[in-house]
DNA sequence: CGGCGACCGTTACACTGTAACAGGCCGGGC
DNA sequence: GCCCGGCCTGTTACAGTGTAACGGTCGCCG
């Protein structure tokens, strides 16, 4: 869709966040013990698909999985992607990013009431998840005050990253 | 998509905004006034395409705009709303719910700055516009403290409105 | 064994969005 | 007037996103 960078990250100015082979493992082992505690079924496929998701840098979409996913011989169908993924960012896993139709690894292990701001550069494709209780506050502040009862947020900013900025003439 | 009301509103709980054709005419009146001072064209396709969205009390997705603005012998292809919608998004007359791709009539009149916060109904499906200066403060905090330049932002929160609550067995 | 439930493969289909090209309309410049 | 340019719209075609429905497999349990 996009044709940005292949990982979303820029080599002079590293995120701060787990990245790689790294964040992949450790979304599997959270993975694991939470089928473990809750007696889920973190199936192969599921497994898989975290993977893909966590090891590219950037979001991606259920067809872009299924691609990834699908070996010669052997396809993976995206309807099966997208029941995966209705597995992962149920419990929190993955995220989809609703501006994008496309899904990223959680960066951060938030408990079920937190919710994320996804900071989404235009530039890049990059995408930043931070958790921030002052947003939440005010928010349940607004909320409360509507009398409107919160199942899910969404927030989602678009614009220039850091690492993005200052370089508006280096096309 | 969703089979909830025809309106969105709740007969024993109305809600504060304006609605219905007075909504749809102040939203024309703006547009006409906001063509008028930036000379741009508020065309008839774009006036009735605002018409259709102001006049529905719940997201409109542009397939069911198109059906809604076509006549036997006279049909308006998807593709002409979407443009007279990214018109009408553009100049903050309409605004998309990313997390249904629907649209919705603006009901503040806020300026280009000021970003809303859309709580959305998982019962009766329909889409409250708020302005909250604290949440915007917020939000600018932490996109400082990031080092990230917004363009656009996205709150949209799923849960249950004010009316729906307190009807859980009232099926 | 036979049913049940969860998962997955497969097909088909609906919905969402955009690219590309052609025609109409209207203004300004010659 | 006439041509030319931009802007808008109609039309077709297509890519991308998401779900419904059915069937098969496997493991579990009465
Ligand atoms: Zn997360
Ligand atoms: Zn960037
Ligand atoms: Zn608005
Ligand atoms: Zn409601």
């Amino acid at each position: 869709m996009d044709e940005h960078g292949t990982c979303g990250h820029h080599d002079h100015a590293p995120h701060d966040h787990a990245h790689g082979p790294g964040r992949t493992a450790d979304l599997v082992a959270r993975a694991e013990r939470l089928a473990q505690d809750l007696g889920l079924q973190f199936t192969a496929l599921r497994r898989r698909t975290l993977e893909v998701v966590a090891d590219e840098g950037r979001p991606l979409g259920a067809y872009d999985i299924a691609e990834r996913l699908s070996a010669p011989g052997k396809r993976v169908a995206a309807v099966s992607v997208y029941r995966a993924l209705d597995f992962l960012t149920e419990h929190g896993l993955v995220h989809r990013i609703a501006s994008r139709n496309a899904f990223v690894p959680c960066e951060h292990g938030h408990g079920a009431g937190e919710s994320a701001v996804f900071l989404i550069c235009r530039r890049c494709g990059s995408v930043d998840e931070t958790i921030s209780a002052e947003i939440e506050r005010s928010l349940d502040r607004t909320l409360a005050q509507a009398g409107f009862k919160p199942a899910s947020r969404i927030v989602e900013i678009e614009g220039e990253c850091g690492a993005c900025q200052g370089r508006h003439e280096a096309e």
